[in-house]
DNA sequence: ATCGCTGCAAATCTTTTGCAGTAAG
DNA sequence: CTTACTGCAAAAGATTTGCAGCGAT
């Protein structure tokens, strides 16, 4: 199947390149839509699913659609497959030798390391240290 | 708010830390349901989010159910913040440094660090290598 | 001319929620 | 006894899809 190079297309990379936050599909939707007021929410979704494929842009999250979860809390890493979704676990010694090691284990299977830190954002951070106080 | 100890609750914790894979919030249900056949899946969902919220399971991806995207395809990382969702983007220099890196820039404020390389599992790259030789 | 892409709307799938009854502390 | 928790079913929210026409090559 060769893609085309519809404007639809063009103004979705072209807005999503332009936006330092990371939007969701509507969020996207409701930007693009300054542009192309016709544009319709499926396209979006349509264009994000070809494009994440594609490698042109960055789909962030883990499996297709549905969250998942983990009962193991130690800190270890995980390998997203790009193409079915399947989650595989990796329990390296320590972050400082990650790469080497997958490099060795792993090699040419890894596209793109997307590192997701769990924790507090600086608003959040605050807020919590806030009510810590306060109790 | 009190927690209590239901057994629905310690089921759900039980059988999820058994598991070996990711599984979604329906997969643990389907698990969980021949222990406890009454258990309905509002129970399952319910717990998952105070179980995770609390820290004693970790729920993977970024956002809250919504997927999410990025333009910018280069390496970098992410802190997402567990309490809003919030996604911000962190350009360390190398893999290498990282922790050291955000040690001083985050002090406290991160609480697990899940990284989810994006790639090929085992199946799919051998798929992709066979397809590849055979085009 | 061909075939992928679009807009629209309906359908599907995932997750959340209201409620009345049940169980835990 | 009080209040959190459960099952059920309905609601809400996110994503996908069928279709007929449009646009790119």
């Amino acid at each position: 199947m060769k893609l085309s190079r519809t404007v639809q297309r063009k103004v979705i990379v072209d807005e999503l390149r332009k936006l330092k936050c990371h939007p969701t599909a509507d969020e996207l939707y409701e930007v693009v839509r300054k542009r192309l007021p016709r544009i319709s929410l499926g396209t979006v979704y349509r264009n994000l699913e070809v494009l994440s494929a594609s490698g042109e842009i960055l789909r962030l999250g883990v499996g297709k659609k549905q969250m998942c979860f983990d009962g193991d809390t130690s800190r270890h890493y995980h390998l997203v497959c790009r193409c079915c979704g399947a989650v595989e676990d990796i329990m390296p010694g320590d972050m400082g030798g990650v790469e080497k090691e997958l490099d060795s284990k792993l090699a040419g299977r890894i596209l793109e390391v997307s590192v997701n830190f769990s924790g507090y954002c600086e608003k959040c951070a605050s807020l919590v240290k806030r009510n810590a106080q306060l109790s």
